[in-house]
RNA sequence: CGCGGAGUGGAGCAGCAUGGUAGCUCGUCGGGCUCAUAACCCGAAGGUCGUUGGUUCAAAUCCAGCCUCCGCAACCA
């Protein structure tokens, strides 16, 4: 048993179908930044993150990529490893569910529940959704297909073994009300604890149809799903209920999972009822933090806006992107990523304030002391502000982490480096250095801006570990000297600097911003023409050679619009009523983004007049309007004003 | 009534669980300084806190209604 306290974090393990992306990498920075501050507290840290490999999804990608599932997911981990790298991000265990001991542990787990009566056999039977790996009830699909992605579900019906979820409802609320803190932020436990009063329904933890899992043991034609598989990652890696490690005794419980709010709810309701069903405790806390927003809204792969972290590192540095992805994302909320709002920051916080700070301070030093501060120094009212704020840094550094504020306790430290950048205004080196009767007062001036610099580059390790080392090379810091428990104003004696490069170069936003965009320009036009032999390739297959028959069998009538609005609700449908010699009929079309309302009443148009009438926002449509499409540019088809509504056209 | 989030000076945000001077960063304008990465320091302008009503001595903050925006979802015959 260890004397320290114990400090265990996690992230989620990531899903390898793909490589990852910034989003990815705000979690594990700010669970790297937490844990390499507890270190430098003095806590026994487990800092845990990993990869869950198995299931349906992965199986086929891998298909895809004709490659099995391990070579596939092999891959994408060694790029998931090399980023953490280049991020420096320093964890301690690196855990995969195709890990052999996880794999034991995941059976051994799955059979007790079993014994216990917490999982039992039933089957399954509902639509499933491939590539969302999730079975959907009945009332659970919109237009009989998947709620989630909106493709085609297929009946399947399948034996499986359930988890008891539902006995599970009341301890998880009062383990919630017992324990405050237990989901954070507030509002996501409102969410929750709404959720479970729906009523939880048992879940189902096994299946026989995906392959690519870990077998039950004692019923082999199933496959453990993910529930029991991923979540339980966070003790197997500790070597519960394996040999490989020891350490479930030192870490568990858990200090706190760190998640995105999207996966919230598994880790606040099915986690914990496992662990309770495993008679184990449940982690202290379950964070639930925001997401790294685009201008314009989510991430997304098929959007094409996702931002890649590894550019980025090329382009401005690993310890700006680190500094911005802890400084912008503020508690529990959603963060904004632009270019433009990442250049302020790199330039006001970084190079501005912290970068220029530690250029003059050493510029001076040597101009005035040839690098080396005298001993003989004299103190000033002046000093005491300064000094008080250096003093009770580390105390709300460590009141903002524990609460998880990362981008407040960033402010707490860049507050002294605003100071020293005051401090050396209101003490006017450079009007001291003009007097060599002053020389003491200078000598301390210098040293007092050497000892602010210390603290914040003290704290900085935690959040900014390569800035950290910059600025000790450049103000002779130690190992030693950068100790949490040696902030002490005074603590380092002796002085000797050394000028070396400049830390964060200030970018010039307008020409970066230039530049992006042509750069932008360019990719655009690149896919442009990549799709462009596409689009004509289309056009050559000519749609299949009908008679005359079938083109007859289509009634084209000339319809006069009488009457035409948006459909509420819709940013797309327009709802016309149109009279085809014979009567009045409803048709919706998606032309609204390129015709208004007003510009189509009174107009003359070709209907398709036998289209079997269907339902859309509620609303019944009855016909189509024949329009043109072009480079997604849309033209209805209008008709000479004098031809009477009703008349026939072919 | 699909679910969720949000509307606060030009931009981005804090403040709202415990009502009582509206705060921060960027930008703008003016000044200071020259050690430093045209950086630093000081000052100023700029807000009916989406809207309507209610509770209250007092509301950005509590309550009700409405409007708008965003994400998911849906739709685009």
């Amino acid at each position: 048993m260890s004397e320290r306290k114990s400090f265990y974090i996690t992230t989620p393990i990531y899903y390898p179908s793909d490589n990852l992306h910034i989003g990815h990498s705000y979690t594990t920075v700010a669970c790297d930044a937490l844990s390499r501050y507890k270190r430098l507290e003095g806590y026994d840290v487990m800092f845990l993150t990993g990869t869950d490999e198995h299931g349906q999804k992965i199986q086929d990608k891998a298909a895809a990529a004709g490659k099995t599932p391990k070579q596939y997911v092999d891959e994408i981990v060694t790029n998931i490893k090399a980023l953490w790298e280049l991020l420096d991000v320093k964890y301690d265990r690196f855990i995969r569910t195709t890990d052999h001991y996880h794999e034991e542990a995941i059976q051994k787990i799955f059979r007790m529940l079993y014994e216990k009566g917490d999982i039992y056999k039933g089957f399954y039977e509902g639509h499933y959704c491939k590539p969302c790996e999730t079975f959907w009830t009945q009332s659970q699909l919109v237009d009989g297909k998947c709620p989630d992605c909106g493709r085609e579900v297929y009946l399947a019906k399948e034996d499986a073994y359930f988890f008891k979820l539902s006995n599970y409802a009341d301890r998880l609320l009062k383990h919630y009300e017992e324990n405050p803190r237990f989901i954070e932020p507030e509002t996501r436990k409102n969410e929750m604890i709404s959720f479970i009063k729906q009523g939880l329904q048992d879940l189902c933890v096994s299946r026989t149809t995906v392959k690519w899992g870990i077998p039950v043991d004692f019923d082999p034609e199933h496959t453990v799903y993910v529930w029991v598989d991923a979540l339980s990652n966070y003790i197997t890696a500790l070597g519960k209920f394996n040999d490989e490690y020891d350490d479930y005794e030192r870490f568990w419980p858990a200090t706190c999972h760190m998640v995105g709010k999207e996966i919230l709810r598994f880790h606040t309701i099915i986690w914990p009822a496992m662990l309770m069903a495993l008679d184990l405790e449940l982690p202290k806390q379950v964070f639930g933090h925001g997401w790294l927003l685009l201008e314009g809204g989510k991430m997304s792969k098929s959007v094409g806006n996702v931002v890649d972290p590894v550019l980025l590192c090329d382009k401005y540095g690993v310890d700006a992107i680190r500094y911005f992805l802890l400084r912008e994302i503020p508690f529990g909320n959603d963060g904004l990523y632009t270019n433009e709002a990442l250049m302020n920051r790199i330039n006001a916080d970084l190079a501005n304030d912290l970068g220029n700070l530690v250029s003059r301070t050493v510029a001076m030093i040597e101009k005035y002391f040839g690098g080396t501060i005298p001993a003989e120094r004299e103190a000033a009212e002046l000093d005491k502000e300064l000094i008080t704020l250096c003093e009770g840094l580390e105390a709300r550094t460590t009141e903002c982490m524990d609460n998880l504020l990362i981008p407040q306790a960033l402010q707490e430290i860049f507050k002294v480096i605003q100071r020293a950048n005051k401090y050396i205004d209101e003490t006017a080196p450079w009007v001291l250095a003009k007097d060599e009767a002053n020389k003491a007062r200078l000598a301390a001036v210098m040293y007092n801006l050497v000892e602010a610099l210390r603290f914040a580059n003290t704290l900085l390790q935690a959040f900014l570990p390569t800035t950290a080392t910059k600025i000790s090379a450049q103000l002779g810091f130690t190992e030693d000297d950068l100790k949490f428990e040696n902030l002490k104003f005074g603590y380092k004696t002796e002085v000797t600097v050394k000028k070396g490069d400049v830390i964060f170069p200030r970018i010039d936003i307008a020409k970066e911003m230039k530049l992006l965009e042509e750069q932008e320009k360019a990719k655009q036009e690149a896919a442009a023409k990549a799709a462009a032999p596409v689009v004509e390739e289309e056009k050559e297959e000519p749609k299949a050679e009908i008679t005359i028959d079938d083109f007859f069998k289509v009634d084209l009538v000339v319809g006069e619009i009488r009457h035409c609005e948006k459909l509420p609700k819709s940013d797309k449908l327009l709802k016309s009523t149109i009279f085809d010699g014979e009567r009045e009929r409803t048709i919706l079309s998606g032309i609204a983004q390129w015709y208004a309302p007003e510009d189509m009443i009174g107009k003359k148009v070709v209907i398709v007049g036998n289209l079997a009438p269907r339902k859309m926002r509620g609303v019944m449509s009855e016909g189509m309007i024949l329009a043109s499409e072009a480079d997604g540019d849309v033209k209805v088809v209008f008709i000479d004003k004098d031809v009477p509504a009703g008349s026939r056209i072919g």
